[in-house]
Formats: structure tokens, C-alpha cells, sequence
DNA sequence: CGACCATCGTTTGTGTACGAACAATTCAGG
DNA sequence: CCTGAATTGTTCGTACACAAACGATGGTCG
């Protein structure tokens, strides 16, 4: 049990992986996607001006405008976003009067959420922002390497 | 402004990206990274074994067993957490007998980690099963690809 | 020595994230 | 029609995530 080496980063992932006894946090996707998350929100906070907007108020948000008008669980699944964490996402984004919220005449089970017109405001100001922060977040690759990048992190989301 | 299209995901990135009024959720970098992640949180909740242990708990773990014995602050940087977060992690992991605190005899501010037995037995067992959870989700990847996207990754999480 | 500054651990506050349970409503099948 | 299943929104509890402020300790430099 002499190992305790420390510059086994140098190792190969094959080398790493062929060994079941071995596990390097920093060679693990799930450490990496992290801190790959991580580093983008800082960027968001950092580049997308408003303090008290986050990247989930922010996301509802560019999707409400998108769609125009949606429940609150079908903008939840839009964004990917849980329904108990959509119900402090929506009271946050009420509270600054970016988006409203009225009853579905047709379900009365359904709240229709819209943008008020402060919420069209903003996202039109944001969304340049928004095209800054997924470039900024993608500076450390060349074109040709975002272009695969993407394409395979896309597959890892499904 | 008529455009509010229902398929616009089949355009291509380029030709989104040259269009700053664009602006396809699906497409961005963080919302995708934060899609990967959920996914992969999953799988290690269903494939971890412990219902108790969380990412971050096993993060700390394995890293503890990697290096033997840490402060609080050194351990968080080694496994990307907040002090603040270290705190609430340590003190569950504590809670469970896996890890011990004491303090450091040459630098009084310093609380010293070290796995209890229990937390070495743990780290036994699971560490098979976190090489599962990686092989798990990168698994729609072929492994040319696999290595591809780990390389482009690293360069994202800096 | 003494002032200064960095580091360590802690607490508070806000914002995700999600499982679990719940009432109200809608829908499907018999 | 009507009973049971599914959906919608809500609340509760636990666990990250980080900014900000704090007291205590440690190191440095004049």
C-alpha cells in the first residue's frame, strides 16, 4: 500500500482506468462537469450585469420569450428545471415584476406565466449578453473544438 | 417579427450564432453543462449504492483517501468546494463516522481530516462503483470520443 | 517588538436542486 | 356517469454553492 504517489495526473486515463484500484477525482467526468459548471456561472455573474439576475431566472426568462406564454411545469420541463425548483425560480422573477402570472381559463389547475413588459426589456438588453457568456465560457477552445464539443456534451445531456 | 418558430433547433450553431437576436437555450454552453450534470447526478445516485452519499460527500472521501490527511480549506481546494460548503459536507461525513477532525498540533487555526475505519471500508467498496458511474455517463460516447470530450473539458474547467 | 496582512474555520443569507407528500383538478375507462 | 389514474401547483426537508462578514491565529517586515 506504498502508493499515496503524487503526480499520478501525469498517468493516462487508459493507464487510470485500466486499474480498478486507482481513482483520480480530477480525471472523473462528473468532478470535471462541475467545475466546468462552476467556472460558467462566475462568468455569467461576472458579464451579465444585472447582480440580482441568475442563470435560472435568466433561462426561464429567454424561454418564456421564446415560447410567448406557458404553464408553469411546461415551462419547467423547457428549461429543465424541477417544479419545486421552478416555484422559487417564478415567485423571484414575480417579485421583480419580469414575468406575470394569470390562471388558465381552459385548466384551472394552470397558471399561464407571460413577460411583462419590463421582462421584454430585459431580455432584449440580455440576450447579447447571453451570446458573450456561452463565448467567453467556450474561449478556451478553437472554433473547430467548440463545434465537436458541443456536439458531444449535447449527447451527455439527453 | 413574425419568427417564432417551432423548430429552429435544426438549424445549425452557426447559423444561430450569427444571428445576435437568436438566442436557443438548447444551444448554450451552460444550459447544456448543467443538463450533463443533472444526468450524471442521477446516475450516481442510482448506481452509488449508499442512499446517504452524495457527489460531494464521495468527492471528499476519495480525495481524503488520496492524500491521507488535509485541513479543511486545503481539502476544498483539492475537491473544488467553497469553505463554506466544505463545512456543511465535513459535518455530515462526521455525523457518519467516515472522517475525523483534530487539530493541527503546528498551526492552531488548521483542523486535520483523516478517514475513520469506516470511511476507509467505504471508500473500499465504492470506489468500484465510481469508476461505474463515469464508464455509466459517458456512455452514449464512443471511446475515441470519450477522450476527446474529457481533453476538451479539462480546458473548460480551469 | 509591533503593526500589518494573509489564512483558517465559522456563521448568515440567498439561490439552486430534488425527493416526497399534498389538495385540487382533469381525464380515461368501464 | 363515475371511479380511479394522471397532472398541476404547493410545501417541507435536505444538500450544494457562494458572497460576505467575523474572530482567531500565523507570518512578515520595518
Amino acid at each position: 500500500m506504498g502508493w499515496r504517489a503524487a503526480d499520478r495526473t501525469e498517468q493516462t486515463l487508459k493507464a487510470q482506468n485500466d486499474d480498478a484500484g486507482e481513482y483520480l477525482l480530477e480525471n472523473q467526468v462528473g468532478h470535471l462537469l462541475r467545475r466546468a459548471h462552476q467556472r460558467h456561472t462566475a462568468i455569467f455573474q461576472a458579464t451579465i450585469g444585472d447582480q440580482q439576475l441568475t442563470p435560472l431566472q435568466f433561462a426561464a426568462l429567454m424561454k418564456l420569450a421564446d415560447v410567448g406564454e406557458a404553464s408553469q411545469n411546461h415551462l419547467g420541463r423547457l428549461t429543465a428545471m424541477d417544479a419545486a425548483t421552478m416555484q422559487g425560480v417564478i415567485k423571484r422573477l414575480i417579485a421583480r415584476d419580469l414575468i406575470a402570472r394569470r390562471p388558465d381559463p381552459d385548466d384551472r389547475r394552470r397558471l399561464l406565466l407571460t413577460l411583462t413588459e419590463a421582462g421584454v426589456a430585459l431580455v432584449g438588453v440580455a440576450t447579447a449578453r447571453g451570446h458573450q457568456i456561452s463565448d467567453e465560457t467556450l474561449d478556451p477552445l478553437s472554433p473547430a473544438e467548440r463545434e465537436t464539443f458541443l456536439k458531444l456534451l449535447s449527447r451527455l445531456s439527453g
